[in-house]
DNA sequence: ATCAAAGTTATCTAATAATGTAACTGTTTC
DNA sequence: GAAACAGTTACATTATTAGATAACTTTGAT
């Protein structure tokens, strides 16, 4: 068994596998991450509501298949589509603040 | 001089303006009325930076022309756009709650 | 193990955001 | 009021989300 001598940061992670930050592919990466971000979200509120995707996608309009694509990150939704489905579909209050 | 007898309340005018609140025409304008919000957001927060839509443009590889767009509300932005002005742009932190 | 429900993925089309360029409109300063 | 700077708008192009449909996969219940 051996000792671990370096402990690798996820800021080191990010760079090593995506590169520096401001580069275009660690850009994309945390373009994606945020998404998923997002979708985890969605999924959590989605669960406490006790809605299937289905469910919810009916409530504002949309496909099951949508509402996945949503809840794992593979599109970068509009403003609209975030409002619409946490006040619409969830009936839930969004607030995005900066700081 | 009169006596007000009746007041318009925001979801009054919205209703009469815009049709019942599901219906597609009010959506829009809600969509549209969000985009401005956000737009008012970032013109605030670039003009406390003291930056010209020029420099925060620069600041993010976007055009001048961009910029005033989204402070205008003209276009519906994607998330990763939402991060890239305000993180990139104006180093601040983005908060998306939901309540 | 089978069946049904829930979720994921692929493909296509249509709508629209993002981008570039350039002209136009204010606004401020001299 | 001219010049310089800041902001807005118009137009065309490209990239990508939104949306429909259908097939596929996973999960849960019996």
């Amino acid at each position: 068994m051996t000792k671990v001598n370096s402990i690798t940061t996820f800021e080191e992670h990010l760079s090593k596998q995506y590169g520096e930050k401001g580069t275009s592919t660690r850009d994309k990466f945390e373009t994606k991450a945020k998404a998923f971000t997002i979708g985890a979200l969605l999924k959590d509120e989605r669960l406490q509501a006790k809605l299937t995707q289905e469910q919810l996608a009916n409530k504002i309009g949309a496909k099951k298949s949508y509402i996945s694509r949503v809840e794992n990150g593979k599109t970068d939704i509009q403003l609209s589509t975030l409002y619409k489905i946490f006040e619409v579909g969830l009936s839930k209050q969004i607030t995005i603040s900066i700081a």
